[in-house]
DNA sequence: TCGCCTTTGAAGTAA
DNA sequence: TTACTTCAAAGGCGA
């Protein structure tokens, strides 16, 4: 299996921590999500009318993900070689054998599944349709086999022309999309859930004609609009773009738990009958943890995938070029301004959660155990996170 | 109208 | 190399 020049460590996994959710209240055996549901339901809509009362009080729950932390090596090097493990399966043939039923691409149209792979039709596993009516991961569909090829014509031709910028063309990607002949002129009727517009207009549009989701326009919240509410977008707007060309933004691939968000959240909403994003995304990290190594690599393996046809069709492109793209969030202009240089920073990263006891009063008293968060009155002058999580 | 909230992970920057 | 920052999605909410 071709693997990225830049090699990045992302093999599969995230390289860096990932913490784990093998601990003491939660055993390695997954959990139920129905019995997260209520308790998720319940602890939300109290924590949510209990804010202020909540994050003056520590609680035992908070703790048990302090001891959490520090399995979390051990989980994680476990964790990689499974990755590595189920890396090389895949390697001699893509989903030929799929290691997890209800894979996500199985909700990819069938011209576009791997020739041995299995029919989705014959897939009885239901995945939870995105609030937009497009699958989570339907963002990978607009990419066909002429992005892999050893020289696609389409790219720009000064692909190698950034600094620095070389990115692997991996030729073998192919395997994983197989797509019918003609690529994306030949995109057949049963992606006619395809927006049409993204297709037709040049907003959202590759360079290379090709269009992509990741491609949004350059302006705010229409970035968000776009990505999801674009695929059904009329095209009489796409018109008026065309009025107003903006320079397109291509926007970061999704990583791991990103996709899991995506293909998770309404089924979420429908269970929690929530819609607010802060307290519904808890409850997905709080179900990301509790999902086994296998539930999670199949959500890694497809953020590596994601990556790799990102850069297959945008070599060019870095995170970089969307720094700045957001305007700068208030809460760092205010660190900025009130920013002690002299005081001490960030001592729960600076110590870690192994010595605590080095903590400032502030870290330790308040439930979010996060490594990196803060605590108002010491890290950082911010305002307390608000706490969903302190039943967690 | 737009930033914040909240989550994890990837990638970038700075020291 | 380490520490830290930014951005990716989502939608309600407040300024």
């Amino acid at each position: 299996m071709p693997q990225l020049s830049s090699g990045g460590g992302d093999d599969l996994g995230a390289n860096d921590e990932m913490i784990s959710f093998k601990d003491e209240g939660e055993q390695e055996e997954k959990i139920p999500e129905n019995a997260f549901t209520e308790r998720d339901l319940a602890d939300l809509k109290s924590s949510l009318v209990n804010e202020s009362e909540i994050n003056q009080s520590p609680n035992t729950a908070q703790a048990v993900r302090r001891g959490q932390q520090g399995e979390h090596r051990v989980f994680q090097d476990k964790h990689r070689e499974h990755l590595d493990g189920v890396s090389k399966q895949q390697d001699g043939g893509m989903y030929k054998s799929p290691a997890y039923p209800g894979y996500p691409f199985l909700m990819l149209p069938e011209p576009y599944l791997p020739n041995n792979s299995v029919s989705p039709s014959s897939n009885k596993v239901s995945v939870v349709q995105q609030s937009h009516g497009m699958h989570a991961l339907t963002s990978l569909l607009p990419y066909s086999n002429d992005h892999f090829s050893p020289s696609p014509p389409h790219l720009p031709t000064d692909m190698s022309q950034k600094t620095g910028v070389h990115r692997h063309q991996s030729q073998d990607l192919s395997g994983y999309y197989s797509l019918p002949p003609g690529g994306v002129g030949q995109i057949t009727p049963s992606m006619s859930w395809f927006p049409h517009s993204l297709m037709l207009g040049p907003s959202g549009v590759h360079p290379t004609g090709i269009p992509h989701p990741a491609i949004v326009p350059s302006s705010g919240k229409q970035e968000h609009d776009q990505y999801d509410r674009g695929m059904y977008m009329k095209p009489q707007v796409e018109v008026k773009r065309e009025k107003e060309p903006k320079k397109p933004v291509i926007k970061k691939p999704l990583n791991a738990f990103m996709l899991y968000m995506k293909e998770m959240r309404a089924k979420v909403i429908a269970e929690c009958t929530l819609k607010e994003s802060a307290a519904i995304n808890q409850i997905l990290g709080r179900r990301w943890h509790a999902l086994t190594r296998e539930e999670q690599a199949k959500y890694y393996e497809l953020a590596r995938k994601e990556r790799q046809l990102h850069m297959q069709l945008y070599p060019t492109w870095s995170a970089r070029d969307n720094y700045g793209k957001k305007k700068r969030r208030k809460r760092e202009k205010q660190q900025d301004s009130n920013t002690d240089p002299g005081s001490p920073k960030k001592c729960r990263a600076r110590f870690g959660l192994n010595q605590q006891t080095d903590w400032c009063g502030p870290c330790r008293c308040v439930p979010d155990v996060r490594p990196f968060s803060v605590q108002p009155g010491c890290c950082r002058p911010i305002k307390p996170p608000r706490c969903f999580s302190h039943l967690i």
